[in-house]
DNA sequence: CCCGGTACACTGGTCTGACCAGTAGCACCA
DNA sequence: TGGTGCTACTGGTCAGACCAGTGTACCGGG
């Protein structure tokens, strides 16, 4: 016979279940509006503190957000990534997880997203991709190029049908670009740099309309290491060379 | 020029940053305690509610626990993924995501983390998974034979030398089985399923031991896709197929 | 000497009531 | 009609209080 932990359940931990419940499961959904505070606290019975800190949980997770002086109270978000990725940024952080990792793990997903990507692809998916090409040729400075960069790989991700690939795909590069940023805010030659990531994307333009998945996810995962590699700690970068082959 | 949006900040999440940076880089490390609400409000010089605040949100990231009537304070825990698998858990639910996206995100996962394990496998890795496939074949029961599985899992991340890798796919897993466990306690025959799984973890593991990523990473996917293909819903089917080339 | 029980100081959880800065919406005015 | 000032009300914060429950130090009995 087994038996559990029991811990005894705080009044602001039934709120915050009710109100998840009720958001995840799209009964109240984004935009709407909670009732006030003062009015919580008469409808679960207890007082503001208790009402309070329920809410700080549910804003804590993204779940909702309040302003003060709105009298149309807390207003419920959509659903969104952020959360996700604090909570991987923490992890990231705190279990001293390093570049080499991160790079390994977003070459992983990276290089599936592109697999799938060239499969599943539809028209609209293709336009979309010459698109956001465009974009980056045309953007002047860094900063506007890696917004490009960035809206690039989210249309390979999403022409990969699986909104998990999008979204850890998207905290990944947050999370590596921050680690790294400023040594790439100081490298010699952005114009090279841009010049080479554009001719990396076209590659990867060309294969994902051919469907060719798997020169796809290769080339993706080539131009991570290529680019990225040179920061990863020479010990760390041996574990890379198998998603090469 | 470009201009950013202004929100004030509020005290608690000044309180909040503080804790965190301590916790999140080391300088308190896990089993260390906080001083007492009462000792944190003189030390940031606030009321007591706005104390509790801040610390509500740290025990939802899962950074401290507080128990009341523990004279040593609140406790620092050690960084675990059930945040991270919290968050996703309420995306998952909230977005929509369904069991389609969920079995391909965790056969990118599983893959990847075979493929590696094959390459970078060592001497005791391949001890850890021969003593965890022991442990399955000893199993009575399908619960105790379903965390055996858990474990040869973790051991094949763990070889893999990831830790994003082995969280992700922890955490993925787990929304897996919540789906569908209802379903999968109500199989006809859990004995031949749970032999079925056996051969599949057997072979697995061979394909590591030789070395044969390629192999590893195909077994997983497709064991992967014969056991849980049936419980998705038709027209999803189709993104999985990609990944069994 | 060790051990089980007890008292106590103190913890976190919750409530009440209060004040403040700041907002949305409305009535008012030009 | 279009701006403008007022006002009721919001969330953020504080102070003080009570309670159930915990850890510990003390104490008496074996």
């Amino acid at each position: 016979m087994q038996f559990e932990p029991v811990a005894p359940v705080r009044a602001y931990e039934r709120i915050v279940e009710q109100i998840e419940e009720a958001v995840v499961s799209g009964r109240l959904k984004p935009g709407a509006r909670l009732p006030g505070e003062r009015e919580l606290m008469t409808q679960f019975e207890v007082g503001r503190s208790t009402v309070r800190e329920a809410l700080r949980v549910l804003q804590a997770a993204e779940l909702i957000r309040s302003r003060p002086g709105d009298p149309r109270g807390p207003e419920v978000l959509a659903a969104s990534p952020v959360a996700l990725q604090r909570s991987m940024h923490r992890l990231a952080r705190a279990e001293h997880v390093g570049l080499g990792e991160l790079l390994q793990f977003r070459m992983v997903l990276d290089g599936s997203a592109h697999l799938l990507a060239a499969h599943l692809r539809t028209g609209p998916d293709l336009s979309a991709l010459d698109e956001a090409l465009a974009t980056m040729s045309a953007a002047k400075g860094y900063a506007e190029f890696s917004r490009a960069d960035v809206a690039f790989h989210e249309t390979v991700a999403r022409a990969a049908r699986n909104q998990l690939l999008v979204m850890s795909g998207e905290v990944v590069r947050g999370v590596v670009l921050e680690l790294i940023e400023d040594k790439l805010a100081h490298a010699r030659d952005q114009a090279t740099l841009m010049r080479t990531w554009l001719g990396h994307h076209e590659q990867v333009r060309d294969a994902i309309r051919a469907g060719d998945g798997e020169s796809a996810a290769q080339l993706a995962r080539q131009a991570l290491y290529d680019n990225y590699a040179e920061y990863v700690p020479e010990e760390e970068r041996a574990q890379l060379l198998p998603l090469l082959t």
